[in-house]
DNA sequence: TGGTCCCGCCACCCT
DNA sequence: AGGGTGGCGGGACCA
């Protein structure tokens, strides 16, 4: 990648790497606020990896996973189509539906779950959301790639909490059943690895969250689902504390450094010293972050949906505890970005034009104006 | 030190 | 043939 090339290259750069703003999870993130807003039809993969900073295969990885629960569809070569967060509960319905057909049983964290009278392979033929796929290439290496595919695993991992009587599901127990009757110590770690991606990105989502097994003390996944947070004061309350806990990334973009023995021990020595630095921009990141949650439940809301605690004042509400919109204005000052880089500049620029536009439209209010 | 998961090699697919 | 796709697992990172 050339942007890691040129970064690496600058004498005065911080040569420091950090795991976290590497992460599937803040990629993933980050590529919907890159592509969640009104207008985005088309993403392009080259396009999406040089906006984010990111080799193009890291976003396969993002784009399989959203793919599974239809926010975006491929389109061909290079091509994927945003079909936005509106479709996840029609997918998650659509596979809820697949795994009782199939029998999906998921008995608890620690014990088995069968995909019964099916092998993974028949499961697989009938997995494909709106036949997306031609179903004609029927050669057994296609089949056998596309039972460990991302895009089956992950569609399989919603399938099991969907189904599942657990509270929660680890990661191994998750193996397990996906493997079936297969799993030696080499393909469960591999299943791991891939649920560890998956499990990234849909916590970055808030359709899972991450906890630990009360008895066990694993870690665990805990559903949270996405209909929930629609209806759910509460489960919004927690996306937004959630967002407070989440420290991302120090820039939108995912450029930045390899990984390098050298450089960790460099960066853990000045980690702290590092943190300091960079709090304003975690801070501006963490607001991008609420504003792209702020996004959802506009986009949400202006569909139909019910409001949540963020119902624009003028607005019929039945919550309660709706905070009044002077609340964003006060998050807007408290949380005055200082973009350090044009990208996230610009991005935050679009979130500020979309949100006063929407604002204004729903709320029926003039447009908003925030100090800048 | 075990859990986590980034990273990039390379096989396979498609045009 | 060559570019696109994505499975895979080594090994770095981190709590």
């Amino acid at each position: 990648m050339s942007s890691f090339v040129s970064r690496e290259s600058e004498p005065n750069s911080r040569t420091l790497y950090c795991r976290k703003e590497k992460s599937l999870g803040l990629l993933c993130s980050n590529f919907l606020a890159l592509y969640n807003h009104d207008g985005v039809q088309t993403i392009g993969l080259d396009d999406a990896a040089s906006k984010l900073g990111v080799e193009r295969r890291r976003i396969y990885d993002v784009v399989n996973i959203l793919e599974s629960i239809g926010v975006v569809a491929r389109k061909g070569k290079n091509q994927y189509s945003w079909k936005g967060f509106g479709e996840i509960p029609r997918v998650l319905e659509k596979l809820k539906e697949e795994a009782v057909k199939q029998n999906f049983c998921f008995s608890g964290c620690n014990k088995s779950l069968r995909v019964s009278d099916e092998n993974e392979s028949g499961v697989s033929l009938n997995l494909k959301i709106d036949g997306q796929d031609n179903p004609s290439e029927s050669s057994k290496h296609i089949d056998t790639k596309r039972e460990k595919s991302l895009w089956l695993i992950t569609q399989n991992f919603v399938k099991l909490f969907l189904c599942s009587e657990a509270e929660m599901i680890t990661l191994d127990s998750a193996a397990v059943a996906l493997l079936g009757d297969a799993h030696d110590s080499t393909a469960m770690r591999t299943k791991v690895r891939r649920l560890y991606d998956i499990a990234n990105v849909f916590a970055s989502m808030n359709l899972i969250e991450k906890t630990h097994h009360p008895e066990s003390r694993k870690p665990a996944f805990r559903w949270l689902g996405w209909g929930a947070k629609l209806h759910n004061g509460s489960k919004t309350a927690l996306v937004l504390n959630e967002s407070k806990k989440r420290v991302f990334g120090t820039e939108i973009t995912n450029h930045s450094l390899k990984r390098t023995k050298a450089n960790s021990s460099v960066h853990q020595k000045s980690q702290q010293k590092e943190n300091i630095a960079t709090h304003n921009k975690h801070e501006s990141i963490e607001y991008d972050h609420e504003i792209y949650k702020l996004e959802q439940h506009s986009k949400q809301s202006s569909k139909g949906f019910v409001f949540g605690p963020f119902t624009p004042a003028g607005m019929p509400s039945g919550n309660k505890n709706v905070r009044p919109v002077r609340d964003w204005e006060s998050l807007a000052c408290t949380y005055k970005p200082q973009y350090l880089n044009q990208a996230l500049s610009d991005l935050f620029a679009h979130y500020m034009e979309a949100w006063k536009s929407w604002y204004a439209e729903v709320a029926g209010k003039e447009e908003i104006h925030l100090s800048s």
